[in-house]
DNA sequence: GTCTATAGTCGGATAGAC
DNA sequence: GTCTATCCGACTATAGAC
């Protein structure tokens, strides 16, 4: 916990401290790693490799690997709860709610911040400290998720019988079930599987909302 | 490649030879193994120690580690496939293949062989080896599984608008994802999650074949 | 077929120079 | 804050005794 008196208000906002930035680097890396060689082939020293920085900094900076990974799983969580927020706030549907997971996935996938999360989430099996950190860092997620679905069950008559919690677990199992198989499948049928998701969701959309019975809009 | 002429027809019929029963522990030790440690913290040696056996044995009888992993993940997945089959052919709605999917989760978390799956499935990330034999081995399931949904969709009319391919995807994933979260939410909700799955797969039901309009049955 | 022993590699983590 | 050097444990895989 540096105390630098010396550095300018002005220099601490244009340059922030060094420290930081290595952080993000390591963080980067980190991420980079995990969808490379997934969470068997994660080590102190591919992390390294992977950002061109010295494998000892990594327990300078965040004491372990494992907590580094925690704090990937928190700012990654942290950073995509933010990005995603106005969007799903904007739901109405479920196709609408698809089309948002959608997105999500063509801008996400490729950057590998999911995958790495389905490769914690498996390795969260096993250690204690990394099931706790990663349960935590899904909850600004899965609280975005429970809003959401909540709002949707409102607009229909069978909210009562289907509890939100449960169907957030089952729209978080989904998507990232999709993620572990599509970075298995050879065949790349990701755009495929979300055409069909979002065509089952208007029509579960339209048998919800019968055109006979429109309430408003 | 033994060949054991001394060995009469009955021996090898009531005690199957002891290679096999070795190959039979070293599975299991495999499975038990992975659903304690998770794919990161698998090896040789863990394996090994669940089992009682010695670390070498593996290498004699599998090649390697990954050989080992690709071998479970082919013998289960054709276990499965056998004990399921019979259910899967005789679902006729959505609700039949979410009890089916919970009688499976039932039967089968705490024995592991879902949960391995799924570990297995994350350590392929970055093991051509690893990915190439799960996807094989998941094979017999998929198949299992697109025949069901290709039946149910026959019985809708609207069939033609979605995918058997990605709807198979979809529910594969699901099921996985929710080995994956459940392994980890410290509530255990599962038992709820499924009961809410059901009651929405019966609205879905309900909704895709209203009371007025049986062709047939 | 199964064991012990071991070669050789890679890993987490720390000490101490800079 | 970052580096080099290093300890030491765990790992894969093999050789060879039994």
């Amino acid at each position: 916990m540096p105390a630098p008196e010396k550095v300018p208000v002005a220099s601490r906002r244009t340059a922030p401290r060094q420290a930081d930035e290595t952080r993000a680097r390591i963080v980067d890396a980190a991420l980079e790693a995990l969808r490379a060689h997934g969470i068997a082939g994660i080590s102190a020293r591919t992390i390294a490799r992977h950002g061109g920085f010295n494998q000892a900094l990594i327990f300078y900076h965040f004491g372990s690997v494992e907590g580094l990974l925690v704090a990937v799983a928190r700012l990654e969580s942290e950073r995509r709860s933010a990005l995603y927020a106005p969007a799903l706030r904007e739901v109405t549907s479920l196709l609408d709610l698809v089309a948002v997971a959608r997105r999500l996935h063509d801008e996400e996938f490729s950057g590998g911040s999911v995958a790495a999360l389905t490769q914690m989430l498996a390795g969260a099996v096993g250690s204690e400290e990394l099931a706790r950190g990663i349960w935590d860092a899904l909850e600004p997620w899965t609280t975005l998720v429970r809003e959401t679905i909540r709002r949707l069950l409102a607009g229909t008559p069978y909210g009562e019988a289907l509890s939100p919690d449960d169907l957030t677990s089952a729209v978080t199992a989904l998507f990232l079930g999709i993620e572990l198989l599509t970075g298995l499948d050879p065949n790349g049928r990701e755009h495929s599987l979300f055409t069909t998701m979002e065509a089952a969701a208007a029509g579960i959309d339209a048998l919800l909302r019968p055109p006979a019975a429109a309430t408003d809009n």
